[in-house]
DNA sequence: TAGTCTCTGTGAAACGAATCACAGCGTGAA
DNA sequence: TTCACGCTGTGATTCGTTTCACAGAGACTA
């Protein structure tokens, strides 16, 4: 019914919204969000819509009522706890990430099945053996996972997020991977979206470049 | 002409591909790649088809040649060189994953303003001041940059490597850039990704879980 | 108080991409 | 030599999304 577009765009006027608070504007037209957001007037209206909250035709959105109404949107259900799986050079940027993260998706797990990589406690998340994963996300009510472990590890570890109750998976690996229908998966195949710019970029100044 | 999603796909099947020869499989059929890539045999002809490969109904695709013909179509132009700025968490596991990389995308240059992090080399990728960012982009003749920076200099390094002749832009950076049009760009957004799933996630378990 | 302005909300139209469906063909079996 | 099969290539169709276009409404002006 609501479709993954509206939901990766609401995700960024959120941000735009909450750093137009900051800045301390209190009201913002379509167009403006639009134009900070990289879309259309007329589809943030249409995102909007769906969210069930209505502006004003005179002074617009209310920022603070609309960022509100789109976080009761995004985040409806209690905070969606997250485990990362593959603690490699991916893994630890993601970690560092997290302090700055919404608090609506806590990063409480880690796992890699180096022994030298686990036992401790990186930016606030405990890290584990992998051989705990089903018990850890059990326990803990972990519902989304990220994987970001070699291709060759992604579809067992998918596997064994998902027997042990996670619906939501983000998959790092360049590796496409099945799972149960009920599973909601993302692919975040970097090297694919660098070749992709390598490729427009090749169609864009196919002549030779002309130095300075 | 070429649709966005075509490349993108068109990247999966030749990676699948090249796991296939690797393995020793000659032949491959539409539905198998399909299989193999996440997708439906249908997309899989159509793909084929932009690149100018035909199969043969008897065998399917000649693995080998079809892998070639997508190389031919991604990678027709010269290599396109790769400068990276930023060199945070994010970036240097950017440059840890580039020996695994295409050798026809090499990452060439990084950049950062943090003088600690710059003259010197990562992986084989020398590391420069930001303040060389358009001498080196030009002198090297570089197209394509990575933007791993803080939000707020994103903008400003998509502006500045744009002057300095790049025209495909990856982004990192959890902000809608503008660049001139002849400049291809891709956002990269981690966190929306994330938002995304844990939306899904939190709309296919809506009910408390039931521990173990 | 009437008029004008500009914005929202939204039905309708346009667009692009995915899917369907089948003709055409080479192969292997009988 | 003929038939049946299964796959490719592709025109036609369907589907989902984006964009258009305008009615409706509050505020400001004169
Ligand atoms: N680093 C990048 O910039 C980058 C870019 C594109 C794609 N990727 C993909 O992301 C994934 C991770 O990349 P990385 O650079 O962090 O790799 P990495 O090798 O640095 O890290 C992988 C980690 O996974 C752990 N691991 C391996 N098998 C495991 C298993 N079965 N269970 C649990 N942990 C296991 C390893 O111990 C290691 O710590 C890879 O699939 C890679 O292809 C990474
Ligand atoms: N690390 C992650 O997992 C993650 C996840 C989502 C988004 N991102 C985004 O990716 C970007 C980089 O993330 P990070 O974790 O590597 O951050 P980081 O703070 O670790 O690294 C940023 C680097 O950029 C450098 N820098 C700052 N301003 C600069 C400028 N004007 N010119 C050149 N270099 C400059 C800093 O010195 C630093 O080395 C950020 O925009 C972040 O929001 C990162």
């Amino acid at each position: 019914m609501i479709s993954d577009k509206t939901v990766a765009r609401l995700s960024v006027y959120r941000r735009v919204l909450l750093d137009m608070q900051d800045a301390g504007q209190e009201h913002v037209f379509s167009h403006e969000l639009a134009a900070r957001s990289g879309c259309t007037a007329a589809q943030v209206r249409r995102d909007v819509m769906a969210t069930g909250y209505t502006g004003s035709p005179v002074r617009g959105y209310d920022v603070a009522a609309l960022a509100g109404s789109i976080n009761d949107f995004l985040f409806h259900s209690e905070a969606q706890k997250v485990a990362l799986v593959g603690i490699g050079n991916l893994g630890r940027a993601l970690m560092a990430f997290s302090p700055r993260r919404n608090p609506r998706i806590p990063l409480v797990a880690a796992f890699d099945n180096d022994a030298a990589k686990v036992n401790r406690v990186i930016h606030g998340c405990r890290c584990y053996p992998v051989q705990q994963l089903e018990e850890v996300v059990e326990s803990e009510g972990i519902r989304v996972g990220i994987i970001a472990v070699p291709s060759a590890a992604a579809q067992d570890t998918a596997r064994r997020l998902c027997r042990a109750g996670v619906v939501g998976l983000l998959n790092f690996a360049p590796t496409h991977v099945w799972v149960p229908p009920h599973v909601y998966i993302e692919n975040l195949d970097l090297s694919m979206a660098l070749e992709k710019v390598a490729f427009f970029a090749g169609l864009r100044a196919p002549q030779k470049e002309i130095s300075s």
